[in-house]
DNA sequence: CTAACGTTTGTCCAACCGGTCAAAATTTTG
DNA sequence: CAAAATTTTGACCGGTTGGACAAACGTTAG
């Protein structure tokens, strides 16, 4: 797809790894259209002319960061193994999105914006890899269920809804917070949040008999 | 807050509605600063400035927008109610937010927009009338774990995950769709996502014993 | 009919924005 | 050190955008 990775001198490393965090911060805060060059180089430090010296567009900053976002962003789905108790293994990757909203919610906003906006620059990814790898895991997560280890349901709903209730805590931050209230909404939501959805996972909200 | 409602001519209720009409659509897809006037124009089939007789600047149309998205998004809420069975009422709220985001799936997208952006023009309502409202919920909840008609959890992160699962197929319809391919995902898939939610809500993951 | 009022349009503007370019400053290399 | 290569900067450009405005057009009531 691309040639050969260019040859880049230690300055053009230390730069654009400074201009792609300062993107991050400020396309997860903003979107795609919302941010300026000019916001990006003035929170990287630098002039917008130097800055267009390391990345020639600025959709070039954003696909560089997409790439770089989907993997690790991917990467605790990828873990979701056949090996050990499928209870909790599926607790583990819940615990492990859970965690990534909380450490990296930067990276959960820009992928939120760029789905939001309908995706126009990572479709093709979506509907290629990561289509293939949940299919992947839903035959695993079928496996499971035939063989009685966890409740039959649909694997491919119920990857949505990991997804969804661990990824609102970093996309809905301030809603969380706004809501939960100053005492609440501290630090601790996030056991707050890992204790409720471990129990929904498990149990469902029917009061034990 | 505002002064008396001016009144206004036939021309202008009809106009005014085709505008908003047209917004929702145009915000919706692009976010705020990703949308222009001129888009909102055309959609609505008239000249920018005749649009801005209409609402004198881009950021009314959106309070305007804003304003009425909230009341109807909120209305499932308010129905959850204290008589009948918590079980069944917490099913149907379900229900009634999955619904939602099949029908508005533009409203959940422009209120997705405007909280991923840190919420900045309607951050005063979050914390006054939508923490009041979940406040007030959670303690009708909290009664029905009392009571042992539910299981006891978090009653804040209940409605979250609620919020979080449900929205998940507007705000994400693309990847949803993507993810499930063309036969998986056609207009079944809000079925399939009720059932799955359903079960998930009442029983969890675990096998029947 | 006509005056008053409401609506629509074309034109214009200043600010912003993505990106270019050549020259200056700096760093690297021989 | 000195030449070569790299990095930084200031000035600039064309296109877009939000919004202003006055003139033209349409509608309605006396």
């Amino acid at each position: 797809m691309e040639g050969s990775a260019p040859r880049r001198t230690r300055i053009q490393q230390e730069k654009r790894e400074l201009i792609l965090e300062a993107a991050l911060e400020v396309f997860s805060a903003n979107g795609f259209r919302g941010s300026t060059i000019d916001q990006i180089a003035e929170a990287a430090g630098m002039s917008k002319p130097n800055l267009l010296y390391y990345f020639r567009r600025k959709e070039d900053i954003h696909e560089t960061l997409m790439q770089r976002l989907l993997d690790t962003w991917l990467a605790p789905l990828r873990e979701l193994d056949d090996i050990g108790d499928p209870m909790t293994e599926l607790r583990s990757y819940i615990r492990r999105k859970l965690e990534m909203a909380r450490d990296f919610p930067r990276e959960s906003r820009l992928f939120a914006n760029e789905i939001l906006q309908g995706a126009p620059r990572i479709m093709p990814m979506l509907e290629g890899e990561l289509k293939t790898l949940v299919e992947e895991k839903a035959a695993v997560i079928k496996g499971w269920m035939r063989a009685g280890k966890i409740a039959r349901t649909d694997p491919w709903h119920l990857i949505f809804s990991i997804w969804a209730t661990t990824q609102h805590y970093a996309d809905f931050d301030v809603q969380v917070r706004a809501v939960l209230g100053p005492d609440r909404g501290g630090d601790g939501r996030f056991e707050d949040a890992a204790r409720f959805l471990e129990q929904l996972f498990l149990d469902g909200l029917k009061p034990k008999a």
